[in-house]
DNA sequence: AGCACGCCGACT
DNA sequence: GTCGGCGTGCTC
């Protein structure tokens, strides 16, 4: 272990320094630790070695006293002290105020943000290029005559300095092996990098790209914001190629001039290469990266990297609110109203909500952005607590699509098939003019349900209220929900009948079959989670649309996620109305935000695009907004049904899931919260009812909800209620604060 | 989160 | 007779 400090050989005494030194674990607090005679006390938010039980843990020095009455013998000393930036008052803060609001213990918030340990240990040297005599002389434009590449690289070089290989070749803008060639001429010469990565700086003075009046307007407003460098919060909107990345990147670029750093947080960061594209033509160097796929060295080295003050600009998940940011000055959070934000295992957090407190506690301008916000941050938005900027047009002068209902009362499809023949005829039409179609189906697989036509036995996850999803290609039948996964069975399982399982309901898969079927001549492909399981697949998928090498997208929700395919003409939805069953209060609002994105896709470039909504309810408020293109109106009426119930954004909710492997079990735990749950005057507890995943992974859940008044806070009453409700340690009680899904 | 301690089945 | 299953309890 690398530290400044190792244990002082003296014998420890009484009255040495106490400090609270808090432990990425779930413990109620911070321990108390003694500083070792010799050892200078660390400064709060150090980072420390020091032993928990019979190993060692790494800890971060708290604020506050340590407890006095605790006894002599139980104390322990630190062992050592990090050599990294002390953990920020600011990120401490927040670790704090999470942990308070999401009723977790601190020490699971702090693990958040402590998910590189090997971070703290020194990196290793590495070795890079620096100008050679010979390289410093051609700089200054002596000697022989140069290739536009090397005049590249030499110009990026200051002398003195030292450079990683990709790094310097990324920010010349060449390839690695004109970096080669050049040291191979003497004009580098080898030298230890500094420790830390050494990212590459974005160029400022590179002309942004050019923007119309209101474009140009916002992007003011969103640099004065950031200019300010002290807290604030602003709502931006607009239709899918309004420009609102274009217009952010203004603000990042603003930040980065202020010398402050600057956080994008992107829902679905693994499939982003096109907005990694963006952010490289605007700043000529691509941002740092971090998301959970990361792989563990360059992890620790962005983790590093971003203490150290190395990491001008991160694009992230929602992982990365926690990083180590010295002086945050931006968070931007795109797509803000995805549910792809909410975390939903450990510390259940909503990064759109927390970016927002993270940025008060940074003293950051904070920027929301959606083409379809969530009704939470439109309701802050009309009362002040948000400003709001609005990009009205489709950048670039494109028409929005045309969207239109296909009635499956009025013109079903044939016995057995999904695709109505109007759409039919309109996919042959597009593809028939030489262009691009998608077909939209929000489901994986093949079938969502297979079925005994013999017995009505229906095949059931064992461990999950789920059915059991077809998926052709790998000849398996799989649950959504756990990793159970078997074999399509020969026989019905129930009543030995053969043959007489049948697939019910279309999946992607079986949609690319009919497709296959009555467009046998159409290059086609399927983008779902499991034909795109990556960044490579997403830039070779993206990469074949853009060079028109598929005629037919068959997807699932990946494909509403900020993909430019400028080709694309019609978009066909297979299933409109597919988001709005089950009681979910936010249903609706979602179907609209997922079809207006997904419908977004068609027509961005030269020719307009049209989309059209397989319905069987067209009447339905969702599909009537879509069509009259009024997602405001829409959202009015959402509000106005939310708003006398005191349901979100009107009122608070907080969700308790209880869940045991023993059934029994859990609803016993379930109804003794239910007997004790609080009461008074604006707060009324729902439930236990069974939670939507009756049995999810092997354990069976029960649901309690508190809804109570939006001047009601809900932490202090659950706190006091769970503390009231003793529970065996086999039954697990998960508080979800703000829940989302599954309502 | 680890890692101990602590009571009941199939092996050298 | 022991090795070892993972239930519950503690770590400054």
């Amino acid at each position: 272990m690398a530290v400044v400090q190792r244990k002082a050989a003296a014998p420890n005494g009484a009255g040495m320094a106490r400090l609270r030194v808090l432990l990425p674990l779930p413990l109620a607090g911070a321990y108390d630790y003694r500083v070792p005679q010799g050892m200078p006390v660390p400064p709060v938010g150090s980072f420390v070695a020091v032993p928990l039980g019979n190993r060692g843990s790494i800890g971060v020095v708290w604020d506050g006293e340590a407890d006095p009455g605790l006894p002599e013998r139980k104390l322990k000393d630190i062992e050592g002290v990090f050599e990294v930036p002390p953990m920020t008052e600011s990120l401490r803060r927040f670790v704090e105020w999470v942990a308070a609001y999401t009723l977790s213990p601190p020490g699971a918030v702090l693990r958040m943000a402590m998910s590189a340990p090997a971070a703290l240990e020194p990196p290793a040297a590495k070795a890079g290029w620096r100008l050679s005599a010979a390289g410093q002389r051609a700089r200054r434009g002596e000697g022989a005559r140069l290739t536009e590449s090397r005049r590249r690289v030499l110009d990026v070089m200051e002398p003195g300095e030292v450079y990683a290989p990709a790094a310097l070749a990324a920010e010349a803008g060449v390839s690695p092996g004109v970096v080669r060639g050049m040291a191979d001429a003497g004009l580098l010469e080898s030298a230890l990098l500094p420790p830390g990565e050494r990212f590459p700086v974005p160029d400022l003075q590179r002309p942004g790209p050019e923007l119309g009046p209101e474009q140009a307007e916002a992007a003011a407003a969103l640099r004065e914001a950031a200019a300010v460098r002290h807290f604030g919060v602003t709502l931006l909107t607009g239709v899918t190629g309004s420009g609102k990345t274009e217009v952010y990147l203004e603000a990042v670029a603003e930040c980065l001039r202020q010398g402050r750093q600057a956080l994008v947080l992107l829902p679905e960061i693994a499939l982003s290469t096109q907005w990694l594209e963006r952010f490289e033509r605007r700043f000529g160097v691509p941002p740092a990266l971090w998301h959970s796929e990361l792989g563990s060295r360059r992890r620790r080295d962005t983790w590093r990297a971003v203490a150290e003050d190395k990491v001008p600009v991160l694009v992230g998940a929602r992982s990365a609110l926690f990083l180590p940011f010295p002086d945050l000055g931006l968070i931007v959070v795109d797509e803000e109203h995805e549910t792809a934000f909410k975390q939903e295992e450990g510390v259940v957090y909503n990064a759109r909500d927390m970016a927002v407190v993270r940025a008060r506690l940074a003293g950051a301008s904070c920027v929301l952005v959606s083409a379809t916000p969530s009704l939470e941050t439109l309701t802050n938005a009309e009362t002040g607590r948000y400003a709001a900027l609005h990009l009205p047009v489709r950048h670039g002068g494109a028409a929005l699509p045309e969207v239109a209902i296909i009635d499956q009362r009025r013109t079903p499809p044939e016995r057995g098939r999904f695709l109505s023949p109007p759409l039919v005829q309109a996919v042959r039409d597009t593809l028939a003019e030489g262009q691009q179609a998608m077909l939209f189906l929000n489901r994986r697989g093949y079938a969502p349900l297979t079925l005994c036509r013999a017995c009505g036995h229906r095949m059931r996850c064992p461990n999950c209220t789920a059915w059991l999803v077809e998926h052709r290609v790998q000849r398996r039948l799989q649950c959504h929900h756990c990793g159970h996964a078997e074999p399509i069975p020969e026989t019905c399982p129930e009543c030995g009948a053969e043959a007489s399982l049948t697939p019910l309901g279309p999946g992607v898969e079986r949609v690319q079959d009919e497709a296959a079927d009555l467009f046998p001549e159409a290059r086609m492909l399927v983008m779902a989670s499991d034909t795109i399981p990556g960044p490579a697949a997403a830039a070779e998928a993206a990469r074949a649309i853009a060079a028109r090498e598929v005629d037919l997208i068959i997807g699932t929700q990946i494909v509403a996620k900020g993909w430019h395919f400028p080709h694309l003409t019609l978009v066909g939805v297979v299933d409109a109305d597919l988001g709005l069953a089950g009681g979910d209060l936010r249903a609706a609002e979602r179907t609209v935000q997922l079809l207006h994105q997904v419908a977004g896709r068609a027509g961005r470039a030269e020719a307009p695009g049209r989309v059209l909504l397989q319905s069987w309810n067209p009447e339905h408020p969702v599909m009537q907004a879509l069509v009259s293109d009024d997602l405001e109106g829409f959202m009015a009426a959402e509000a106005e049904q939310r708003r006398p119930g005191h349901w979100p954004p009107f009122g608070r909710l907080a969700a308790l899931i209880v869940s045991a492997e023993d059934e029994r079990e859990a609803d016993r735990a379930a109804r003794d919260l239910g007997l004790a749950a609080p009461q008074g005057e604006g707060m009324e507890v729902l439930g236990p009812a069974p939670a939507p995943l009756a049995l999810l992974r092997g354990r069976h859940r029960r649901r309690l909800l508190l809804k109570t008044r939006r001047d009601v806070a809900v932490q202090p009453i659950l706190r006091e209620w769970l503390g009231r409700v003793a529970v065996p340690a086999s039954v697990k009680v998960q508080v979800d604060v703000d829940p989302v899904g599954f309502l």
